[in-house]
DNA sequence: GTAAACTAGTTTGTACTACAAACTAGTTTA
DNA sequence: TAAACTAGTTTGTAGTACAAACTAGTTTAC
């Protein structure tokens, strides 16, 4: 078979969950984005995205601050140089795939 | 946010996860595949192999015929037009998906 | 001034899932 | 007739996504 496809089995599961896709998305395309802008954006509940960038900042791909806006708690996720290395190759594994079986 | 990039929490489950993602391209370039053709292809375990063609077959993406070469047991696996479709779909949002971040 | 509602998250419990190892059932070879 | 092989299925385990319940503090209403 074509080893291209064969790679699909070595997809970045960490990136290849919908969910941390659409927020490594997210970040890919932006400075830096609060709890709750990821939480609007992605419509995810609190509690699933929280553990979902507890996944990613384990990984190295995000960068998680902790702050406070004004008196309120403020979460500030950024996209890590490893994070964006990781979604960029799998942009590419999913373009080589889209290729193969166009 | 983008709406097309949201669609990728709606991802069919069942063709995103990378083994069953390698069956169903492959069962999408043939007329059909036996076990252990896909085995071979795949590399994945018979155990992997057998449990991920049994979800497609309940969801109705693949037939799954069994027979005899000889005196030997064979199954040979198909592509249904439910499972075509289902894969068309997700190559499109996996389209959408490149063609956005790019 | 204190109870109720809100902000901003984290932790916990549950149901599901992927995977490999162990098993089934028959066939061929030594 | 025992050992090794073919062709799979079932079972056990460890990991996962998700929502609900919880924590901790802040603002508003009465």
């Amino acid at each position: 078979m074509n080893d291209d496809l064969r790679g699909l089995t070595e997809l970045d599961r960490l990136i290849h969950e919908p969910a941390r896709l659409l927020i490594v998305t997210i970040l890919s395309t932006v400075e830096s984005a609060d709890f709750l802008f990821l939480k609007r954006e992605t419509e995810l509940t609190k509690g699933n995205l929280s553990a979902h960038l507890s996944k990613l900042e384990n990984a190295g791909y995000v960068n998680i601050e902790k702050t406070f806006k004004g008196k309120l708690p403020l979460t500030v996720c950024k996209l890590t140089e490893a994070g964006q290395q990781a979604f960029d190759e799998y942009r590419q594994q999913m373009q080589i795939f889209i290729a193969q079986t166009g």
